[in-house]
DNA sequence: TTTCGGGTACGATTCAAGTCGTACCTGGAG
DNA sequence: CTCCAGGTACGACTTGAATCGTACCCGAAA
């Protein structure tokens, strides 16, 4: 019942390009910047983001996120949850996950 | 001797996902890594990055990176400058540029 | 125990991206 | 003019990424 934490890299070796990349997908960007945008930062089920795509595409997509160093994942057997790494990036990152609210709603879009 | 000015996305029409992608190649980030350290914002040579990649690779690098509208293209015929779109990322995505510094030397890594 | 929903593993497919070879264009130097 | 260096156009190749089908695993609930 625990939950086996799922690790990614460390906070100091978070590559810029890894970062880049795995945020330039639509549907990744569209988790993390939800994830951004609910300041709470609690831990969020995998399957509450209603994504487009099949759940074996889904697990490769929290796959990239997770070993780009964004999320951390909680394997709890028969479900999974995430919760955004918000400290680490802002320490490595300052600023980066403020840009994601500039084309999601909800976010804080600058005006 | 003028100089044709190739245009890419209006400064409104950024696009986040095209920027990150953008920005995803080694290659393409080290350009404009090294177009943000340099605070002058001066036009320079499109032949003055010492890319390890052919001068048609080059060429396709640039052209992504004017399309996402990071860079202005000035073609002068027989040669090519770029300048980077600081004023316009900074409004759109404020904070984006200084990120890049992080990695490359020279920029402002933060310590 | 059986059932069921959420998740994973592996493979196949499809498509986009990075790379370069060949040929060609352009403007300046000689 | 010719030559040359920088740049482009087009095509080909190769790799990686996104997607899904099939089969299987796991824990909770009936």
């Amino acid at each position: 019942m625990a939950g086996k934490n799922l690790v990614g890299p460390e906070a100091d070796a978070l590559d810029l390009g890894a970062v880049f990349r795995a945020l330039a997908d639509e549907h990744r960007r569209s988790v993390i910047a939800r994830l951004a945008a609910d300041h709470s930062d609690s831990e969020r089920g995998c399957n509450s983001f209603d994504l487009p795509i099949s759940k074996q595409t889904q697990t490769h997509h929290f796959r990239v996120l997770r070993e780009a160093g964004l999320v951390h994942e909680i394997d709890y057997g028969n479900r999974k949850g995430i919760r955004l790494r918000r400290a680490d990036i802002e320490r490595r990152f300052p600023g980066l996950l403020a840009l994601l609210g500039a084309e999601s709603p909800g976010g804080a879009a600058p005006r």
